[in-house]
DNA sequence: TTACAAACCAAGCGCTTGCTTGGTAGGTTT
DNA sequence: AAACCTACCAAGCAAGCGCTTGGTTTGTAA
């Protein structure tokens, strides 16, 4: 009822990561991680951020890990639906590359920054039932990957295994929130043309 | 006095991360933070792997965070030192960067390995004081690499800006202890050739 | 108006945490 | 043998933690 309510309402944003009480909780609990820490965030600290007790959590998340496990969910599966659309359409598989580069990058530093940083650092922080489960929402975003490299590698555009070309560009994608400055002299366009010749 | 005679023993080995109390303290810590977190690793964990009791930790260190700072201090000291002397007596740049790249890949998946995923993963535990004394360290680590690249840049062996290729290289670099595997297919040597090819 | 459930508060419980304290064993120096 | 120092133990304290509990407000629908 009130998860069908909000993905009734999700567009360009994040799902139930909006208006509703449990969205701004998780934006704010999302930023908090990415600053301080899943270990180091309280749950009073959340509570504070949103104008409730402590106590009050724990009407919508059975528990403070719940909570960071949402964060990951919900920016996998937006991302993951957002990668899909960026490469419809297009024949080039070189063109899809570069979308999908140019996406992940907007994934790491833009709307999506502070829950992608969670998802990185935080890993260790889930269950392993947890870990699992996001696990298996991880592989159809990689899934959307290897496809795109499979693709240029049938095509002979590629010098490498599409596996390893896949994790050298997660490296360098993702490290870019330790410094890509949105504000700075290097658009993301450049970056992302910078990045796709490394590949091919 | 106890550093000295630390210092004067250390070989191949990281200073005072050996037969010494501290050293065996050391080792101990930085492979539970990386295995758990710092936060997660209770001085009562720390304490059971070397053999003592948790206030016993307090003789040696005057808190958790001092032993984590030791951890980077010590990992970054070494590390420069070994890349200092990997391009010792090397003229050619594009050989110097392969020395480069060899070794820091060895620093992040060979016998530093734990202590180097520390640093990239419990950075934000460190005190502002602390983070400031060690960002000065990775300074001087940092300088051996754009010198590098500067040089390459200005044979115009590079396409890029150094220090931008650089932030690249670390992501390749550091994102390898997620995945590369010393047992696996792929060689060190090889891995180093694929990167280097991204660069020039 | 009444009924009811979702959302929230105030208080605090039980446990774990980093760290302190006062004291002791053993080796080295004087 | 006296003095001293390093390394350690046993015990525990104060603070902070995630989470629970019992009750109250608020919105909605009959």
């Amino acid at each position: 009822m009130k998860t069908d309510k909000n993905k009734a309402a999700s567009g360009l944003v994040m799902h139930g990561m909006d208006e509703s009480p449990r969205g701004k909780l998780l934006s704010a609990a999302a930023r908090l991680f990415r600053d301080q820490g899943f270990d180091r965030t309280t749950v009073r600290d959340i509570a504070r951020e949103v104008g409730l007790q402590s106590g009050s959590l724990f009407h919508h998340f059975a528990t403070k890990e719940e909570i960071l496990h949402a964060v990951m969910v919900e920016v996998i599966r937006f991302n993951t639906h957002r990668l899909q659309e960026a490469i419809q359409g297009i024949d080039c598989p070189r063109a899809k590359l570069v979308a999908l580069v140019r996406n992940e990058l907007q994934f790491i530093v833009g709307d999506t920054r502070e829950a992608m940083t969670v998802l990185v650092y935080e890993w260790r922080c889930l269950s392993p039932e947890n870990q699992k489960a996001t696990l298996a929402l991880r592989a159809e975003y990689e899934a959307i990957w290897l496809d795109v490299l499979e693709e240029l590698a049938a095509k002979g555009l590629i010098a490498e295994q599409p596996f390893i070309l896949r994790r050298l560009i997660t490296g360098m994608t993702s490290w870019t929130n330790a410094w890509f400055d949105q504000a700075g002299d290097l658009t993301l366009d450049e970056l992302t043309d910078i990045i796709v010749k490394r590949i091919c």
